[in-house]
DNA sequence: AGGACGGTTTACAACGTTTAACGTGGATGT
DNA sequence: ACATCCACGTTAAACGTTGTAAACCGTCCT
């Protein structure tokens, strides 16, 4: 049924070996046998046999990222974006959803999908960087988010520390003075955010409050709605939230909107990602925006880097740029 | 490095073979035999190699998916649902985007990716499925979406006339009299939709009017945002819009913000595809409601039935249950 | 005791591709 | 006339797995 390389030689009346050194582009062919070539090629519709071709090979030409879940804005985007930077360079893109489990992050990285990926970009949720050993896997991996490499491995993620600074240091420039915080937590993003913002308040001589530093179960707007009930019902209600992503952002505007509260005039809010609800949504979100091409392409340069043993031995750990973009959710 | 199957064997002390055939569930093995082997397996950290498995088997338990836009939120959802469904199933989902382009669409029916997928499940833009011979892929396909399938191939969509039916019969019955629409086009998606607004707008007695019947370059919410200032720039606005998806609402809600005009009071607008977006906005967002997991699980379970030669020779064309969602922009 | 039988295991080839090692005939340059 | 390089061809051997068919082994039957 599917045509083979024999069958391309058998038409372009070349060998088998000849037609796989165009495919190939050796370099000593000559124009008419590459045209003959081709023009089977092309008749015949043929197309390399991928399982046959990465088993010899040990190279397939496809990487896998891992991500917690692609139906949330910011991976799905992320995602959408990585699949674009790769396809530029003829690599395929596989993409797994953990679900935030320990059990999924170990399950792909153990399994690499049975030697059929390259290498993989990989966000973890549940797995702690510095507990992932490279013979975990035998392939390279490129971390992204907060969690430290541990120098075992390439790493890219936005300053979060720096960014949350400037998030929090905005809200006070505006003159808040209850400036809550949604989404922290002890690991990961939820520290190294929680991290920034209690610099920007020691810096602004303000003291940082326990009852203002709520944490969330997930990153969702569900749980940005729960929080910023909770926050309502405090004495002294917060005048400007910093929320760790947007969708908490989102989701606290939501509570805002029902409780029948002004943004920004009563509240102001800030987010963390860009996505795209955010631009639309009444109020616009002012945000955190890192520019997710400049991220995605530049972790499948340093992947593919690695895969082909471009890479050096000391592993890189690249920041990526970001803007905070005003709008109205803190007057812009 | 990577231990194979001849390395399991060797450790138990058995041949190759009989270790395929305890992987593969083979029936008559010993108990005894089947220990050890499990044994081996286990203490050796043995993954099976998908590209010889596939290139051996022709089959890789990997299937497609092509959609237009993964950073689209009905499609990050649905393809999430996918994920899910099929891992339910020990198949691996590989995401494909088209951007819409028809080479992107093409390319990916026509290679298929090198034999390496079992099956697509295929979300049509630029290619008519009209034009589609199952020639072209050699392999199983399942069509999402309103484009008929011809016969050809099994599909499954949302009725789309009848849902549209039903959201601009709710704007009806809220005594709207001026009922736009957003989305509208010649083909596909745009063309069922409006079949079904104008089918509603018949049944009560009322005319559809050209100028309330927008098209849009896109279904993205900057679309919706720029048709609902078309719309409000008439001589005579309407008091209600029906838009063909839920970004094209959320972005016509934007407009209607920053118009300073109410919702629903002044406008109600109904959307399409209940993204999460809709269901925190400010208003929430009324719409149609398909329900994606049943889609996504008859999706997996179709195409994997006529992978493996179960399914009959007739195409089925199955209808996704969906609901009317009332919500605070037609004043739920 | 010899043979048939059924369940269990194994040897061997094949899937389509690339790589390696060699070989060959022609064109080119001296 | 001879070495040199080029552009291919030929053949064989992998890559790791599974299908086919045949070999093995103990048991039961006659």
């Amino acid at each position: 049924m599917a045509t083979r390389l024999s069958d391309v030689a058998a038409r372009a009346g070349v060998s088998v070996k000849t037609v796989s050194n165009v495919i190939n582009d050796y370099p000593h062919i000559t124009a008419r046998t590459r045209a003959k070539v081709e023009a089977a090629i092309a008749a015949l519709n043929y197309i390399p046999n991928v399982s046959a071709r990465s088993l010899r090979k040990g190279r397939s030409d496809f990487i896998a990222l891992a991500i917690p879940e692609m139906g949330s804005p910011y991976f799905a985007e992320l995602g959408a974006e990585i699949s674009r930077a790769a396809k530029r360079r003829g690599i395929t893109v596989l993409i797994d959803q953990t679900e935030g489990e320990a059990a999924a992050e170990q399950f792909v990285l153990d399994g690499m999908r049975g030697q059929l990926i390259d290498g993989i970009i990989f966000s973890p949720l549940a797995t702690a960087p510095a507990k992932l050993t490279s013979a975990d896997t035998g392939k390279p991996l490129v971390l992204l988010g907060e969690r430290p490499a541990g120098g075992q491995f390439d790493r890219i993620a936005v300053d979060s520390v720096q960014a949350s600074y400037d998030a929090t240091t905005h809200l006070v420039s505006l003159g808040r003075r209850r400036i809550a915080a949604i989404g922290v937590g002890g690991t990961g993003t939820g520290a190294v955010r929680r991290k920034g913002y209690r610099k920007a308040l020691k810096a602004a001589g303000m003291p940082h409050e326990p009852a203002l530093e709520l944490a969330a179960a997930g990153y969702h707007r569900l749980d940005g709605a729960t929080s910023m009930r909770e926050l309502l019902a405090l004495p002294e209600p917060p005048d400007a939230v910093f929320c760790f992503n947007d969708l908490l952002a989102l989701g606290a505007l939501r509570t805002l909107a029902d409780a029948g509260l002004r943004v920004p005039e009563d509240v102001a809010v800030v987010g963390f990602d860009d996505i795209e609800d955010g631009r639309y949504h009444s109020p616009t979100l002012t945000t955190i925006s890192p520019d997710k091409e400049w991220l995605a392409d530049n972790a499948v340069t340093l992947l593919l880097d690695r895969i082909a043993g471009r890479a050096g031995s000391t592993h890189r750990d690249l920041s990526v740029p970001y803007r905070l973009e005003i709008r109205e959710s803190t007057g812009g």
